[in-house]
DNA sequence: CGGGCAATGTTATATTATAACATAACCATG
DNA sequence: CATGGTTATGTTATAATATAACATTGCCCG
């Protein structure tokens, strides 16, 4: 289902690129918010609030949604993760400041949510805005189907 | 926030349309169906499950959510309404026969959710998803932000 | 060290959606 | 027109997702 040979490091990477983003940002980069970014990276794949709440309540006594809620909020503002509509689930961002939107292709077999970020789509959907007198704010494009691994093309 | 000059004509268009389909592809158009479509029609913007509930229980005894629930996902499933992921809301479908994507612009001021299928953007999107190898079965694409007529475009 | 703001805790509940089983309506066929 | 299969709806209960509202804690700056 993915890549990365050593996950570890992927998730270690992305929670000290996290890091580093909120100290130049001056926002604080807390407890909660680190274990529930740990977490979406670890799923390595769009996960839910609920299951977010429930690997932290192993670890840690009795937190609640509105915690988790409020930990994805600002993960989500902040571009550290994307909320995937389509699934209701949450997904770690690959690039967090290269820019907001971010497309995906979802397989609904190994359920793996690929960032694709063809900047020619960015194009015609701005394009299409504009000619619609449409002042954009954000985008949401999810693309479910069959990623090629589950294919089996080579 | 809409342009149809004769709002009742564009609902009932839209029923007769449904009529027509079912009777084509020989699937039943029942009561229940087509009521959920009406109101899906009058709101003329996207409404949520349970308001169509609540607008059902003032005519006929006692609807519960999991009729409503079936008579949507009829309805999605046979083109004639859309789901709007990102608001949790149905909407109806003006060109049930054209294509089975649709794309929205949606008003975060009036609400409003504009079709808007853009041939160019099937197109990219569908480049995008050869070029991963990636099988597509169905695509959402929700653009928010403020329509011209929320923004005053002359 | 105290006042203000940001973050989290806590309780309760709202909102969205479905499972599971019972009944009814439709309709082809003998 | 009986009857049996299929499709649709009714019904009850509950699952899954998300937030409101208020209390408390922790952090930072002056």
């Amino acid at each position: 289902m993915h890549n990365c040979t050593t996950h570890k490091d992927c998730i270690a990477e992305a929670l000290e690129r996290a890091e580093e983003i909120c100290a130049a940002r001056d926002i604080r980069f807390t407890d909660v918010r680190r274990k529930v970014l740990e977490l979406v990276w670890q799923s390595h794949g769009p996960i839910k609030a609920y299951d977010i709440l429930g690997k932290l309540d192993q670890r840690i006594a009795a937190i609640k949604p509105p915690t988790v809620y409020r930990a994805l909020d600002f993960l989500t503002e902040n571009g550290l993760v994307h909320k995937i509509n389509s699934l209701n689930a949450f997904v770690g961002c690959s690039h967090p400041l290269k820019h907001r939107e971010c497309y995906f292709l979802i397989c609904s077999d190994c359920g793996e949510a690929k960032e694709c970020c063809n900047p020619d789509i960015t194009d015609v959907i701005s394009k299409t805005s504009r000619h619609n007198e449409f002042l954009m704010d954000h985008v949401t494009l999810e693309i479910t189907g069959e990623c090629s691994d589950c294919r089996g093309v080579h």
